[in-house]
DNA sequence: TCTGGCACTCGGTAGTATCGACTGCCAGAG
DNA sequence: CTCTGGCAGTCGATACTACCGAGTGCCAGA
């Protein structure tokens, strides 16, 4: 369907398009994404960048509606970019985009207030980033899965019941409370306590040893009830834990009912999110536009991407979904951004040095 | 507007409305929840109840409406309930409402085979609640201002970091990584715990006394911080969990894609969704319809609540919100018998007796 | 190679006619 | 006094037509 082969007729440009052409592919994609309407000729010969007719312009857009980066809803209307339009607008012609002053500031003040466990963190900062760019954003913070146990805690509520705390080398922590009999004392606890530490301090959550058997009947008891719990806890904590902020977003950047509420329902289901995130950013990418990540229901949609990094590994994401008619520039510059500030603050455990530059 | 006073000339009936009106109501309301379509006369005539003809209905429904029960969207249209024509129904006229076979067997086995902590919880209880009634569903949990300190703990992480965990006593926990010192060694961590222990042991977590100083610098040093993020702790800990599930329903449940929007963003802010539920709660009512609830953007929703119950006090609410012509026995019933089983699951502490009758 | 001109396409809007679902009213039957 | 069938009238929804205009592709000439 595409035409043979372009690139040899204008291999001096960046890509494959000559300089108006991408002149005017951008004209039309900037265009298209502040009015959502198709974009003609002779709005793109009024617009900044080509000085030509627009009969010149309308031969070159059926060039490049030929090699797949624009499209005509119906004859006798504007063009449309595709999603390789979008692509090459996002590789080749966007400029790099950065926040305002007044959004760099709010983004610098909320890192530096920042406080509350690392849950909360997460989930304020997807709502941060939902504001500064208003799309729904994603934010997938680092698994515990590496993380070994360092400490655990047997701790008496009442007469029947206890809550079982493990505190792991990453600093998360879970607790479970289970049920114990009224016989227990606290010496039996403290004896738990003993025997569930020196059987999993410093093996990982999903991969407990056995609780050597102490002898004592309600103590091995209570172990046996600790080990149970905790177990089930380590499944969970294999998963990533992701927030999604200002999914309502969504419904201001679609018109079809439909879209919306198929797009709402993926984001309900954590799982995909994260694969979702994680396949665009190991292909390299920071954005997947409409088709290009896999996800039929999102096919309307761009993902813009950013890493999180803790102690030089890759722990993480943040990413905005919009429609593919997104601000990409604004996008990337704010996902790349708070990624960035998640990154420095998840590494510091809440300590803010004074050299907190801003390079954006 | 309203007429003086219809009672006098129909007080054998529950309310103030004779029979026939009522069971005209009644058709109305629930055909008009099928299908969403203005009901006509002819319609509730072949509908089951009332054996009049459609001119009597008539008559009937120009009463009904004078009364405010009902309105047409314009003349030459069926009529459509109001808010009060619902109010109506769901008190006096909707048969109880039950779960099927099928979804009673769900929840049941769903609290049965639960585990994990309690947000998690609560959380999949707001999936469930919603897959069950294909609404929008909310759920919110006790708070933890009542808790008081049960145990306080500083665990070494590496050279420079450590976690103070608070257990509190209904069970949940809070915990805040801090940074230390390299020159702080277990014995001074140590005696943190003790000091730390020791202030604050039975107190509640948004109350917390000074730590008493030790002599020793460095340990002090360590309290100190621990009782700065932990009072951050204490700040969030005094607002009540609270999780949505299937916000996408909510989508297919209306056709003004701004209606949808507005109710999205609603959900978002939990302060918002929790003072809805109690006032509901509060108001001695389960079900707060169109303009009951003094939301405006959720004037054309309903909302449905049951408490949940912990040690005979009320401890949080499980909902469900969906356009007024929402399915109010089914919503009812699901909430109702959800909101049994999580107020026993969480009484229970995850420990689960033989005699789970489930009396619906 | 670029440009102005031109014939043509086709979506969107407006005006008109028709259809049909409903209503309100009324006279007559029970 | 209540109920019913009949009937004229209302009005949204649908279909059809006409028309406008934004936009296109093509072509001859600069």
């Amino acid at each position: 369907m595409t035409a043979p082969d372009p690139t040899h007729r204008a291999p001096r440009e960046p890509e494959e398009l000559d300089s108006r052409k991408a002149a005017i592919l951008e004209a039309i994609v900037t265009e298209y994404i502040g009015t959502a309407q198709p974009v003609g000729s002779s709005h793109v010969a009024k617009a900044s960048g080509v000085s030509v007719s627009s009969a010149t312009i309308r031969s070159e857009m059926v060039a490049l509606e030929r090699d797949g980066y624009l499209v005509q809803p119906h004859t006798s209307a504007g063009r449309i970019p595709t999603d390789k339009g979008y692509r090459f607008f996002v590789d080749h012609l966007s400029a790099p985009g950065s926040l305002g002053p007044a959004q760099r500031q709010r983004v610098s003040t909320f890192f530096t207030e920042a406080q509350g466990g690392i849950e909360d963190m997460l989930e304020r900062t997807s709502s941060l980033l939902s504001d500064l760019t208003s799309y729904a954003a994603v934010v997938v913070g680092p698994s515990h899965e590496q993380a070994t146990v360092r400490s655990v805690q047997v701790v008496g509520l009442s007469a029947v019941r206890a809550t079982v705390v493990v505190v792991l080398s990453d600093g998360a922590v879970e607790s479970r409370t289970i049920e114990i009999s009224e016989t227990v004392t606290v010496e039996d606890l403290a004896a738990a306590t003993s025997a569930l530490d020196a059987a999993w301090n410093g093996t990982a959550l999903h991969d407990l040893s056995a609780v050597k058997a102490t002898g004592d009947v309600v103590v091995d008891g209570v172990c046996a009830r600790a080990a149970e719990v905790i177990a089930g806890a380590g499944r969970m904590a294999d998963h990533e834990p992701v927030f999604v902020g200002g999914p309502s977003r969504l419904a201001g950047s679609f018109d079809a009912i439909e879209t919306v509420r198929g797009v709402l329902s993926i984001l309900e289901q954590e799982l995909v999110v994260v694969s979702l995130l994680r396949d665009v950013l190991e292909s390299g990418l920071s954005v997947a536009i409409g088709s290009e990540h896999g996800f039929e229901p999102l096919a309307s949609c761009a993902v813009v991407v950013a890493p999180v990094h803790l102690e030089g590994q890759q722990a993480g994401a943040v990413g905005l979904l919009g429609p593919t008619r997104m601000n990409y520039p604004a996008a990337m510059a704010a996902a790349e951004v708070v990624g960035r500030h998640l990154s420095r603050h998840l590494g510091e455990d809440h300590f803010d040095p004074e050299g907190t530059s801003d390079a954006t």
